[in-house]
DNA sequence: AGCACGCCGACT
DNA sequence: GTCGGCGTGCTC
């Protein structure tokens, strides 16, 4: 009789012993029952017979997972403190079947090969890329970094290798999607987990044969079983949408690099902001400008997140003139911060640097790292004004008041709300470069790569919010945000960028030089925050509050004894309920990654959810 | 994490 | 008398 170790997919326990008659590779998948209930489990290693009665493998199937999954696993597992077969549940094994006629067509199609042509110093840029290991393509809006890529991509589907590339999220970047497929054909697969499974089955085919060269999707698409791998690109590497916000809460980005890293491989982060942490880890090549000539003019207006009679003008001017607009508002306010209006003063922890936010219940301003708390003033500390508040703009309110002043105007909302599909965005994208509609309305989607251009004018609101957001990347999002989306208005033509701030000096000194913005943030970061600290946050949910509090409690006695960990804060979550749980968190910090793994293999309880370099207070 | 088992309240 | 609430404990 074979005994085996298997890991049941998606399950947070450990490895379970079953046996079978038959001899089974280590990596297959099988089926079992688990608990009364027909299970999926990877078969790890082979065993000696446990002391207890085991059951018997109910299935062998005919996928496996590749040696260098189950090494990924392995490290997410590690890394994340999640179990190997919640890290296995993030992994697409393929069938073994297809490997019998497998017939590797690497490169037949090679026409593509070079009709791309680099400047000198895209030229420059792909050397440096190509000369080191893990590197940052740190270009600006419009400088050119896509040819970039696609010339290295072409470079290795010679050397019959392939790349993965990364992008935040697949339906939110059609445009790019369009451009690679209109030059690679047949050797590109998106990959993603939209796809039917029509769709998934003619990839899987296609990666399996050879014919795709290029992979391109979201954090799924490294979790595929690839053979020559010999490039990553994390496009847009600053995004967050590479961090999961569900268990495991890996970051792909970081993924990719350590992959890069395992298969001695070089990795390519791309940006034109640039996270501070990647900026300070990694050799970078600047690329500076873009192919857009034309003028952009910063107006700053000095307000709270308002319509002002400014903004509603300058949208105005620009429908009469039958150009077209873009409206910003940052986020769909989770929090509130306060803030005075006639001075734009705001509200810092002394602890922590970072703005609190307001907690209407128990009328008090609170750290969401490390739960200091005060009362909500008065008068504005600085200017004695009564008129505090924190009053925010939502994108449907912002649509209806343009909608009731400038009733000429085609608005439309342009955020996560109303854009639900890939097709929905693709729609609103055409009515937009078509003309139909004027103005657009949006949240972050409307900074993620698409190509406006029509747009002359730019208008940015609520970038005090963000900036003051209890957060210690604020600085950081709320910049980044600004270079964004100001990079999508007056690519044809000379455009103009408002931006509603009472921090003009921040955004006017940094707007234009980034990397300076970058060297001066390392400073405030030092001694407290990532890459120089290690954060790693623990949340507790449960619908019982009592419960909740109590399991943190215990986490959080049992981590005393871990000297080399700090423990920042515990406490509620800023959302103390969601989805009818209360929810508490613990906030560590420490130097190293290994001392927080080891604090938490040495105190965890079950309820504890580990949330390893998060980037998310809420 | 599921999911069964189990022991107490309001209902045809 | 049952249906069903969710507390506790187990899963090779």
């Amino acid at each position: 009789m074979n005994y085996y170790k298997i890991s049941i997919i998606g399950s947070p326990l450990e490895p379970f012993t079953y046996h079978s008659l038959k001899s089974i590779d280590v990596g297959v998948k099988v089926t079992l029952e688990f608990n009364k209930k027909l299970k999926d489990g990877v078969l790890l290693a082979s065993c000696k017979k446990p002391p207890f009665d085991t059951l018997e493998i109910s299935e062998i199937t005919e996928f496996t997972y590749s040696q260098a999954q189950t090494q990924l696993a392995k490290f997410i597992s590690s890394y994340y403190l999640c179990s190997l077969g919640e890290a296995f549940s993030l992994m697409m094994a393929f069938s073994n079947e297809d490997l019998d006629y497998f017939v590797p067509r690497y490169g037949e199609d090679l026409n593509f090969i070079s009709k791309i042509e680099l400047s000198k110093k895209q030229e420059e840029a792909l050397l440096y890329l190509q000369t080191h290991k893990t590197s940052l393509l740190f270009g600006d809006t419009g400088s050119g970094k896509t040819e970039i890529y696609m010339k290295y991509f072409e470079q290795l589907i010679a050397e019959k290798k392939r790349s993965i590339f990364l992008m935040p999220e697949i339906s939110l970047t059609p445009q790019m999607s369009k451009r690679l497929e209109e030059h690679f054909g047949e050797s590109v697969v998106m990959w993603h987990s939209k796809l039917t499974p029509k769709q998934k089955k003619i990839a899987q085919e296609k990666i399996h044969s050879g014919e795709a060269m290029i992979i391109a999707g979201p954090r799924s698409a490294l979790f595929l079983p690839l053979k020559d791998l010999g490039l990553i690109v994390v496009d847009e590497e600053h995004d967050d949408s590479y961090k999961s916000s569900s268990r495991p809460r890996y970051n792909a980005r970081d993924i990719a690099i350590y992959m890069g890293k395992l298969y001695d491989i070089p990795v390519v982060l791309g940006s034109a902001t640039p996270s501070l942490t990647t900026y300070v880890k990694f050799p970078y090549i600047r690329l500076k400008g873009g192919h857009f000539v034309s003028n952009k003019e910063f107006i700053y207006e000095r307000s709270v997140e308002s319509l002002s009679p400014m903004i509603i003008n300058a949208l105005d001017q620009t429908l009469k003139a039958k150009e077209q607009s873009i409206v910003f508002l940052p986020t769909r306010a989770n929090f509130k911060y306060l803030i005075c209006q006639d001075c734009g003063h705001t509200y810092e922890c002394v602890f922590c640097s970072v703005g609190l936010s307001i907690h209407q219940n128990s009328r008090s301003l609170k750290c969401h790292y490390c739960n200091f708390t005060q009362a909500i003033p008065q008068v504005c500390s600085e200017c004695n004004s009564s008129n505090l508040s924190s009053s925010r703009l939502g994108t449907a309110e912002a649509v209806k008041n343009i909608a009731e002043i400038l009733p000429s105007a085609n608005v439309e909302q342009f955020d996560r709300d109303v854009i639900t599909t890939a097709n929905k965005l693709k729609k609103a994208l055409k009515r937009f470069n078509d003309k139909e509609s004027d103005i657009l309305v949006g949240t972050q989607m409307l900074s993620k790569g698409h190509d406006y251009h029509g747009v002359t004018l730019a208008v940015v609101l609520g970038m005090d919010n963000m900036l003051n957001m209890s957060d210690y990347r604020a600085r950081e999002k709320a910049l980044s945000s600004l270079i964004q989306v100001s990079g999508r208005s007056g690519r044809l033509k000379d455009a103009k960028v408002v931006v509603q701030t009472f921090n003009e000096p921040f955004f006017r000194t940094y707007i234009g030089q980034y990397e300076k913005f970058l060297d001066e943030e390392k400073e405030f970061r030092k001694e407290l925050y990532p890459p120089y600290k290690k954060l790693c946050r623990i949340l507790f949910s449960h619908k019982n509050g009592a419960k909740a509090q109590e399991e943190m409690r215990k986490m959080y006695d049992n981590l005393l004894a871990f000297k080399n960990v700090e423990i920042v804060g515990s406490g509620k979550c800023a959302i103390e309920r969601v989805a009818n749980k209360y929810r508490f968190e613990i906030l560590l910090r420490s130097d190293k990654s290994t001392d927080i793994i080891k604090a938490i293999l040495g105190s965890r309880v079950p309820l504890a959810e580990i949330d390893m370099d998060p980037i998310e207070f809420g």
